[in-house]
DNA sequence: AACAACCCCAACCGCATTAGA
DNA sequence: ATCTAATGCGGTTGGGGTTGT
């Protein structure tokens, strides 16, 4: 790991830009594009090491930045992306077209923390700080396990895995009032595809967030969420539908783009949905299934080549001996299948109706509210018990780096 | 007006990962 | 397989502006 050797070189200028440096800066970048960084200072006639030429193009010369202010959707998206992401602020810019992960990562350490704290929210948890002051008292839980699920760079990636730290908490939507009114959940069109009517928008937005996380983030907010869900009386409007809500589906299910489709599914077609799951505690492979007025029934399933194949509103994927043969796999899986989660969140999964409407809904406001039967106080307290008893069962398998695996595939069909 | 305290944000630093020799 | 340069990322710092006393 050699450290750019541009640090050690003296008579670099170091500290604030001058209009001078930006412009040669911006006119060698203008002429000939993006390329070697380590080369661009002399190149350009610079006194700067490359990384600074990087940084500075990067966060302020870019012509596609956005200037100005942070708009409320923004905030309330990079509060609502926190609470998946954590402090992965390159990910969290990543659905913020414009903005960078330095301005994001200023904004949240100098503004939305302060306004979270108001709020009594715990920035780092997201939890109501009351909570977090309760928790303080009792013992963490220890599992050693989680250390080997996954490989992410980042210094402190390892607080994924850790049900200490932030990271791995519970979706914190249902404990937020918006700040504002938010237009869309994502605002990167590439991600965000809904045809939904309004009514069940803030639904699918809050899955749209909670899928759009790794499995080890899911460990806690993908479970809860659907354990939890109630979407009322007009299942035509819902584009999922959980057949068996006593057994979990495994984080990765939840977490990759097949499990988008599902939820980014336009409501008039009723997707059959088989959920390739684990029981709860004892981490066996079964196979659940359903269409959306409940009529069980095994539609879809998963294998480990590559495509979808998509029938009508029936999704096959894969084979029933795959299925068997990646129960056999799992049973005998290295524990350690490293994977790039961040590939799935950027992939854009597009269903049929691709056309995106911009919701104008609160991200957080349904999902609080008893009446709309989506998150109740009870349920959630049900499910802090529930979920501490699957996050050990979750971080006791490596069940889903298998899984991620198999959904790394490229779809090409729509429905 | 002078000073201190606070805040914001651009830039740096150090580490991890990746690419390629 | 190993080493090193290059790149990317997140935490931290420090300068400048603003506000309060």
């Amino acid at each position: 790991m050699g450290r750019h050797s541009c640090c050690y070189k003296q008579k670099l200028r170091k500290g604030l830009w001058s209009p001078e440096e930006d412009e040669k800066l911006l006119n060698y970048i203008t002429n000939h594009g993006l390329g070697c960084w380590s080369s661009v200072p002399k190149l350009a006639g610079l006194y700067r090491c490359g990384k600074s030429c990087r940084l500075r193009w990067i966060n302020y010369l870019r012509p596609d930045l956005k200037r100005g202010a942070f708009s409320q959707q923004e905030e309330n998206l990079i509060i609502e992306l926190h609470a998946v992401l954590g402090n992965r602020w390159s990910q969290i810019a990543a659905q913020l077209p414009g903005r960078t992960d330095n301005e994001i990562k200023n904004l949240w350490n100098s503004c939305i923390k302060k306004k979270l704290r108001q709020r009594g929210i715990d920035p780092n948890t997201h939890k109501l700080i009351s909570e977090v002051e309760n928790d303080k008292d009792k013992p963490p839980i220890v599992d050693k396990s989680n250390h080997k699920l996954a490989s992410v760079g980042s210094n402190e990636v390892s607080s994924f895995f850790d049900p200490s730290k932030p990271s791995q908490t519970s979706i914190p939507s249902e404990r937020y009032n918006p700040l504002e009114i938010s237009t869309s959940s994502k605002i990167n069109n590439n991600t965000c595809k809904s045809n939904l009517t309004s009514t069940t928008a803030t639904q699918e937005l809050f899955l749209d967030s909670i899928i759009s996380c790794r499995p080890s983030d899911m460990v806690g907010g993908g479970y809860f969420s659907f354990q939890n869900l109630n979407y009322g009386p007009d299942m035509n409007n819902t584009s999922i539908y959980m057949p068996d809500l006593n057994s979990s589906i495994t984080s990765t299910m939840l977490n990759n783009s097949v499990s988008t489709s599902i939820f980014q599914t336009p409501i008039h077609v009723k997707p059959t949905v088989t959920l390739h799951s684990y029981n709860n505690f004892n981490n066996n492979p079964s196979i659940s299934s359903g269409d959306i007025d409940g009529n069980s029934n095994s539609t879809m399933q998963f294998q480990n080549n590559t495509n979808l194949l998509v029938n009508n509103s029936t999704i096959t994927w894969g084979t029933e001996d795959s299925v068997k043969a990646d129960k056999d796999a799992h049973e005998h899986l290295p524990l350690q299948e490293e994977i790039k989660w961040c590939e799935y969140l950027n992939t854009p999964f597009l269903l049929g109706n691709t056309v995106q409407n911009q919701t104008s809904q609160p991200i957080y406001i349904d999902v609080v509210k008893p009446e709309n039967g989506f998150i109740t106080e009870e349920s959630s307290t049900s499910w802090q018990q529930h979920n501490q008893q699957h996050q050990q069962a979750f971080q006791l398998s490596d069940i889903y780096n298998k899984d991620l695996q198999r959904f790394s595939v490229a779809f090409g069909q729509t429905l």
